[in-house]
DNA sequence: ACCTCCCTGGCC
DNA sequence: GGCCAGGGAGGT
């Protein structure tokens, strides 16, 4: 998992003996701030988690990367798939690392929808692959995709650049209300168990999902069937009947 | 806009 | 055994 780091034993030394000042986070990045200016980066993939545990106790199975602090208690990278990654990086690297141009953070920082029709203008990718690209907006994944075009009924073809005022509009409450939702679930604990909350429980966002992984089922506005396509190497779960 | 690759695991 | 999976970089 920290096969990012220019210098793989950076990641050891920039961390070790080092009290950590400030924890953040923008789109799927996460950020612990150590003395020193250093930066350790968790990026947990498709299938990574963050755990804390007594020093000393099992740890659970593909945990690749152990963080001991002093007060007994250790941080674990866990990731069956090893897509997530993690490195501790000096000021220099922060500023030229991918996640710098990100954009906006869809949830705390979200754009107006003047700003963000200006970034769409003449875009004719489909409105979906835009806003799974993180440069654009960061933190949306092919689930709260999918949702956030539902509640705003717009079909996830639609070329970006094509959306009106209005629509950009009904998309940006619509990514709000679906991320807050996301979240007073606790997150989407889908059947692979991939994703849980830090202390171990499913995130029950499963039960709200309108569109996504209900390919057949009806669509829970209009009761046509939900349809998946693939757009960009990437499924999409939507209604035809409903969203235009 | 497409492709491959990075990995493991569950399901059909 | 093939397909699928919450992501993203890199190449053409």
């Amino acid at each position: 998992m920290v096969r990012k780091q220019e210098q793989p034993g950076d990641f050891a030394a920039r961390l070790v003996e080092r009290r950590i000042v400030g924890t953040g986070r923008h789109g799927k990045h996460l950020f612990i701030h150590i003395v020193g200016d250093v930066t350790w980066v968790i990026h947990l993939g498709m299938s990574g988690r963050v755990g804390v545990g007594r020093v000393g106790d099992v740890r659970p199975p593909h945990t690749h990367v152990v963080v001991v602090l002093d007060d007994g208690n250790e941080i674990r990278l866990t990731d069956p798939r090893t897509f997530g990654h993690t490195e501790a990086l000096a000021p220099e690297e922060v500023a030229t690392a991918s996640f710098s141009a990100h954009g906006p953070d869809a949830y705390t920082d979200p754009p107006a929808p003047s700003a963000l029709a200006d970034r769409l203008g003449h875009r004719t990718a489909p409105i979906k692959a835009l806003l799974l690209d993180q440069t654009l907006l960061a933190g949306i994944g092919n689930i709260y995709a999918d949702e956030s075009l539902h509640r705003a009924r717009l079909a996830p073809h639609r070329p970006a650049g094509a959306l009106t005022r209005g629509e950009i509009e009904r998309l940006l409450e619509a990514v709000a209300t679906t991320l807050e939702a996301g979240l007073r679930a606790g997150g989407t604990t889908l059947a692979d168990m991939a994703y849980l909350l830090p202390d171990g429980r499913s995130g029950e966002f499963i039960t709200e999902l309108a569109v996504y992984g209900r390919d057949g089922e009806p669509c829970p506005r209009c009761g046509a069937p939900i349809r998946r396509d693939v757009i960009r190497q990437r499924s999409s779960f939507w209604c035809a009947s409903c969203q235009h």
